[in-house]
DNA sequence: ATAAACTTTCAAAAAGTTTTGAAAGTTCAA
DNA sequence: TTGAACTTTCAAAACTTTTTGAAAGTTTAT
């Protein structure tokens, strides 16, 4: 295969697999080209590369910051914004689960402590009794899900591979 | 709140968590409303209580079945099927994990495999060579969490409770 | 203070995804 | 075998999300 085939590939596969997990296709696919990309680019060079409009590459480009994914970067000498992508594998895995963890998992616990306080009455006790029960496991699991990312996401490279490394056998 | 407010809301924020992780918002409402109803139920109780079409019923109940969310069962003397839920939350997200990463980590791994054998010439030797380095270190981390979450898939309840909660300290 | 060079916003358009419901298919009791 | 009772399919419609690009805003060198 060739170099730019490849990379196109890449880009492309990336894009779909943010796009089945809620990331839009877009955003993941600037996020690919700064992957494998090492030259810094300017919001132009990213438009160009992937076709895409200025309003699409500006916003998509300010989440991946907010993200921690792309860094702002001055050459000197020039007027125009340069950037580029976080390279390691382990530190964006660790930021998209930040990002991610806030976004969804914070509103979920939220909900799931306004349920626990169901009012009973003669009739349904068995049926809110049963509810509740319910809702109070799932809250547990997820704040179980929620602690291990919390440490999973601040913590170093190192400790994980021997974690997982040990825990996959 | 009452019961049945509680219980909408938790349909609500389950369709919407769903539908931000890319799965559709009716199948994830159709999962939630199995989640916390005891009794079984048919495919027209579904429609009816959530408000859907007949074959975006069916469609839905068929993909939680599937995914092992959801079982078919038969009440003596009735024609129609009914259904019923997983309610164990612990295997439900074993299930989840085994079908989403059949669907997404075993073709971005596939592709990965084909980019690593990329064609140098002289021309773009040392590019080539930091494509290649890039790739094979997404590889391996996709590699790992595959095998993690095999792991966690194929796991007791017990065993991951026992681990994480040693590992969230 | 100006204007050139850039970045950001946002309403409308396009693209993508989900849902509907009528029609086709299947199953089962008689 | 029939037909009633159900399930499944699929093309069109509705809805949702993403993208565009022109206009507004900002920054910087002079």
């Amino acid at each position: 295969m060739q170099l730019d085939e490849a990379k196109e590939k890449f880009i492309q596969q990336w894009g779909s697999l943010g796009s089945n997990w809620g990331i839009n296709r877009t955003m993941a696919q600037i996020h690919a080209l700064f992957l494998i990309n090492e030259e810094l680019l300017s919001a132009e060079d990213v438009m160009e590369i992937l076709q895409i409009s200025r309003g699409n590459a500006n916003m998509n480009i300010r989440t991946l910051i907010d993200w921690g994914l792309v860094y702002k970067e001055h050459k000197t000498g020039e007027r125009k914004e340069f950037f580029r992508g976080e390279k390691d594998i382990w530190k964006v895995t660790q930021r998209v689960i930040k990002a991610r963890q806030r976004q969804e998992l914070d509103p979920m616990l939220n909900v799931l402590s306004q349920l626990q306080n169901v009012e009973a009455d003669k009739k349904n006790k068995a049926e809110v009794e049963a509810f509740t029960k319910q809702i109070k496991s799932i809250k547990s699991f997820a704040e179980l899900a929620d602690s291990s990312l919390t440490k999973i996401s601040g913590s170093e490279e190192n400790w994980f591979l021997k974690t997982f490394m040990k825990f996959i056998k």
